[in-house]
DNA sequence: ATATAAATTTATAATCATTACAATTTTAGA
DNA sequence: TCTAAAATTGTAATGATTATAAATTTATAT
C-alpha cells in the first residue's frame, strides 16, 4: 500500500509538525513498515535512497513524533528504543528466543488500578516474554 | 528489619546460587532497599562497606538473580535496568515528573490474550507512566 | 525578489550503561 | 596442602544516545 506524500504531510500538520521531506520519509516508513524498528533499522533503511541523511535527525524526528503522540517508543528492549506507529492500546510480546515482536489485543482504557486513583495515567504499556510458536516448533 | 547473612545465604542456596559474601549482600540490599534500584545505585551503596566492590561484579551477581528468577529486571526506563526483587505479579507506574516508581496491584495471572495461546508467556510486565499526587500538587 | 531570522538537517564528538576480557583472588575437593 | 574450578576485580571496548556547532533550508518582512 503507497501513500502519496501529500497525504502523510496532511497527516503531520494536523499533529503540528511541520512536514520537512526527512520527517515526510520517516513517518512513510514507519507507516509501511509496522515492525516497531529501532533507530538503526530506519536510518539503514531510508539511506540507500536519502544519501544525505542523518541519524541525528532521525533521533529529532523520531523524539518530535513522540512529543506529538504520532508514535509510542518502547522500552521493552534492554539496549535500544523501537518505535510503534500504533498507538491504540494494545499489548507487545517479545520472543525470548529469535526477538521477534508481535502485537496482541488488550483493552485496559478505562482500567484504573484501585491504588493510582490519585495518579494521572497517560500511558500504559504492556510488555509479555516468552516463546513464539515458531521457535517452539523448531525447539521440539 | 534487618536480615541475617545466614537467613540470606540459604535463601540464595534455595535458589541454586552459591552464597558468596557480596552476592549475599546485593541481595540484602535489594531486600531491604525496594527501590527497583540501578547497578549504579546499588554499587555505590555498597562500595562504601566492601571497598572492593566490582561494578562488574553487580552486573554478574545481577544477571545471575535474574537468570534463577530472584529478581525481575524492569525495562521501564530508556536508558538503564532496574531490578525488582518483587518477582510476583504486579504492575509499575513512573511518575514523567520526578521519575519516582511506584508499585501497584494487578494479576494477569490467569490471563492469556486470544492471540497468544499458541505462545508460551514466561513474564508479564505492565507498565504505566504519568504523573504522581506529589508532582500534581505541586503543579497547581 | 532579497535580505534576514528561524527552523531543520547534518557531521562530529562526547557521554554513559553495559559487555568483553584477562588477571587475580577465593573456594572446594582430592 | 595442592590443584582445579568458580568468583571477583580492573581495564578496555562497544554501542545507543545526546550534545554541540556548522551548514542548509524554509519562512517572513521589507
Amino acid at each position: 500500500m503507497p501513500h502519496a506524500n501529500s497525504d502523510l504531510a496532511a497527516k503531520l500538520i494536523n499533529k503540528n509538525i511541520k512536514p520537512s521531506y526527512q520527517r515526510i520519509r520517516i513517518f512513510r516508513y514507519l507507516i509501511e513498515n509496522q515492525n516497531h524498528p529501532t533507530v538503526d533499522q530506519i536510518f539503514s533503511a531510508l539511506q540507500k535512497e536519502l544519501l544525505t541523511l542523518s541519524k541525528t535527525t532521525v533521533y529529532n524526528t523520531l523524539d518530535l513524533f513522540v512529543d506529538k503522540k504520532l508514535v509510542r517508543p518502547l522500552t521493552i528492549e534492554e539496549n535500544e528504543l523501537r518505535f510503534d506507529i500504533n498507538v491504540e492500546d494494545h499489548g507487545h510480546f517479545k520472543c525470548e528466543s529469535c526477538g521477534q515482536l508481535f502485537d496482541f489485543h488488550i483493552k485496559l482504557d478505562d482500567y484504573i488500578p484501585q491504588e493510582l486513583n490519585k495518579f494521572v495515567i497517560n500511558d500504559k504499556n504492556i510488555y509479555f516474554n516468552g516463546i513464539c510458536p515458531d521457535c517452539l516448533k523448531i525447539k521440539n
